[in-house]
This record gives structure tokens, sequence and C-alpha cells, in this order.
DNA sequence: GACGCATACATGTATAGACATCTCTATTAT
DNA sequence: ATAATAGAGATGTCTATACATGTATGCGTC
């Protein structure tokens, strides 16, 4: 008999559902094979069928579960999967690639917006943007170019910040209470130019991934456009897709 | 006062969730306005106020409405097309470019998996697999090299269907009654070999998008890897990130 | 006018139960 | 032996209700 825990204070349908998780991370529920039935595992925590139910819903959201409609709920054949579709900053990117990520601001300055950042960060053609252009290191080898652009009436005082000492614009962003939730992210393949092969030490017209992203925070307001010139040699791209 | 259908058999949150969708999508609801309270929704539509949450609660996975606790339910700001992460097959890629899509098999057969794409296809190596390489032409202009690996078990008679008359492989497998739900896709950049340059008409060594999949079917079983190597100047590739 | 507080109302969590629908199995009838 | 049927048990839908928790508002006090 699991007793969850009623001191803190975290919903029971999360404490089920962390469990449910742990025990198919630990291989205690293998991949294939049936859980116990709803009602079973309503008894066993304690709680109402609806409330497992809700654990076990989110569990199929992300693919680590699925149900047979009459027959069960199992536990699915792989999981790899999770974290490639998460919003990553270039500086995490590079973490996690088990690199030492570093950065070397190429300007900082506030702009008048074109129209096409307008465009991407619902603004007004002329509104000011604070644009933010550094070359991203790896290991202290150059990897990529990138040019920010986050509408100022956001965080006036971005400027005023320490851009050198803060790693990561998403740390910044979030610090100032954006909750930052998802991303439309475009990658294609573009040549580099004589002062981006000079930055990014590679040949003129070497192949370049270029990607641009916009980032939505929770209520769908755009908080951040970015234009990002990769080298091809370093950078390779996994995303989980859903049909 | 809108009654829903009690004729066909759809559930209730559903129809909800679909009037409420369309509501968003025609502008009754306007982004960034307050949604009647669950309580008021519940009496509108004569339902719970349990079932207008399970409503609720799909638009909000989508991005297409937020919560606030306590203060209400919103639509978001922008609509990102949840699009962008939807699984498709070469074929549906080539359509939604406006192109015509074409096919040119290269070659078909069935060999034992070597241990990279038994490894992918969770089988043991030596395993027969189909292998189905293909050449996929835009508007009759080469655009892609795709090679695909089925594990035989999975369909003993895909050789005997007609592969060139049926456009997508992806037709073909979830006509099997396989339900493709997801998919980890691994992009990344290579260089044109002399063989693969003379098929899509471009010099050798030039940069290549390098993208290898592999589909899951709503189990976890995996149906399909595919390699694809393709014209960089054709292609871009959309993506929805969530933090 | 500024502050604090009570209140109304919003969403968040949880319950117990009812009935529907789907699948598989075991029993019965042919 | 085979086919039809009944039943058990699983997930799917839905209800009505209760209480918890977060937020804005308006009122009274200072």
């Amino acid at each position: 008999m699991n007793l969850l825990s009623e001191i803190q204070d975290i919903p029971r349908y999360v404490q089920i559902r962390e469990r449910l998780r742990e025990q198919i991370s630990k291989h205690v529920l293998k991949p294939g094979q049936k859980l116990p039935s709803e009602n079973e595992l309503a008894k066993h925590y304690h709680v109402s069928r609806m409330t497992v139910r809700r654990a076990i819903a989110c569990l199929v959201d992300e693919g680590l579960l699925y149900r047979q409609h009459g027959t069960g709920t199992f536990v699915a054949q792989l999981r790899i999967e999770r974290d490639y579709t998460r919003l990553l900053s270039s500086y995490e990117q590079i973490l996690r690639m088990g690199l030492e990520p570093g950065m070397q601001i190429l300007s900082l300055e506030v702009r008048p917006a074109t129209s096409k950042v307008a465009q991407y960060l619902a603004l007004q053609e002329g509104d000011s943007v604070i644009r933010f252009e550094r070359l991203r290191l790896a290991d202290g080898q150059p990897v990529s170019i990138l040019c920010s652009y986050v509408p100022q009436k956001l965080c006036p005082q971005l400027l005023r910040e320490d851009l050198a000492s803060c790693q990561s614009l998403f740390q910044l962003l979030e610090s100032y209470g954006f909750r930052l939730k998802r991303a439309v992210q475009k990658t294609e393949i573009r040549w580099a130019d004589q002062v981006q092969a000079r930055l990014l030490e590679v040949k003129e017209q070497a192949p370049l991934i270029y990607a641009e992203r916009v980032t939505f925070a929770d209520d769908g307001t755009p908080v951040d456009y970015v234009e990002g010139w990769s080298r091809a040699d370093v950078f390779s791209f996994t995303v989980v897709l859903s049909r």
C-alpha cells in the first residue's frame, strides 16, 4: 500500500503520474507490459478513478503509455524522445553537447524595427527594439553567430543589465517573469558571406545552418526573434514529430 | 442557447472543443479576449463544468487558449500553426510546397538488417527488412534520395503491392492498419558523393540536408526507418518547440 | 488619497457514482 | 466441432458536488 504524501502540497494526480513515470524509467513497468487497471490503481493509491485517469492521460500525451479501449493501458516500447522538442537556448544546447559555452558580444543597441522584425514581433515598423548580436563559442571555438531582437517596451532596462556576465538571453527573459512557452523555428541552408566566414573561421561560401525563431510567452505574446548562422559541421538537429 | 447534437455519437467535450475552435478561427473570440467562465459555458451548453474543462484543456495544450488561475481563460495572441510539427510523408511535404510530387524507384529488395538498422527498428541483426530506395521529384526535378527500411514481418506482402502507383509509403503503412503516431528525426548537413550528385543534379561535395527518421506506431513499435538526402536549395524545415 | 480587508468569482483539485462501449473469454446452443 | 451469446472487466464519457487557491474589486478606515 503506497501512501501519497499528504504533507507536501503536491496534487495527487501529479504524485501518481511521477510514481508511474519513475516505475517506467526504472523498468519496474516494462515496455509492452499492461498496467494495473484504473480501478486497481485507484484502490492502491486510495484515490478516485478520475484522479488516476488524469495521471495516466498526461503520460499518454507524452507517449510513455498507450491505451486500448476495452483492454487496458500499456507501457510504450521506446522512450528516447521527450527532450528533443524542448525549446533550449543556445547556451543550453552547447551544454547538452558536453561542451563549454562561451560568448563574445558583437553589438548591442536600440534600433527602430525593420518591417520584417516588426512583423515577427507584432510591432509597428519603427518601434524600438533591442538588437543583440554575439558570437557563440563552444570549448573556445566559434560555432554560431546569433542576432536577437527584443521589443524594448518589454524590458526597458535590458541594456543596463550585464549581458556579458549573463550567459543566456533566455535566463534573462525568464528572470523578468516572461514564461516562455513555445517557439516556431525555421531552418535552412545558407552560404557564408565574407564577415560570417571570418567570424566562424570557415571558408567564404561554406554552407551554414540558418535558423530564425520567434519565441512566445504563454499568453502568445512574441518576446524574441533570433536569427542564427551556425557551422554545419558542428550542429545537428533532432525533433519529435506527431501525426 | 446552443444545443449540442444528441443524434450523432460525438462526445460532448469534442463538440464543445470544436465549437470553441471554430469561434477562435473565425475571430468571434478574438486574441486576448476572455472566454466566458467555465460555469457560464457549462450552463450555456447544458453540461457539467468538468466537461467544459476537458474541452478547454485540449485547446490549452494546443496553444490556442491559456488560463490564468483566479482570473479566467483567454484566447492566445497568435495561432502558431500546429501543422509545423506534423509528421508528413515526403509526398505530403512536396504537395504542401505547392509542387507536383513524383517518384522514381531506384531499388526494392529484402535484405538482412544491418546492426544500425536493427537497432533503430528494434530487431535482431540479420532479421529481414524491406529496403526501398527511390528518388523523389518535385515538378519533375529531383529533390531527395530516400531510403526506407521496414521490418518484413510487419507487412510480408509489401513487395507485391504496386509501390510505384502508391505515391507514399505512409499511405501504404496506414492502409495496413498501423496508426503512425510520432517520429524522431535527426537532421544535419552532409556532402554529396558522386552517385548522389548525379541523381540530384548537383555538384559533387555540394551540401545536402541529411535526415534520418524512425517512425513509431501508437504502441511505440518502430515501423519505419528512413534516410534522406535532400537538395539544400529546395528544403527548409519549420518546427514548433516548447519549453 | 492610500492602505487593508472582506468578498465575489475565477480556475484547480478531488470525489463517488452512473452508464456506454469495446474486447476477450467461457458457456451454451446448434 | 462450430457458432452464437452472455458476462466480466477494461477504458470512455459525463454528472453534481465540494472544497482549495489565486485574483480583482469595492468598501471602509485611517
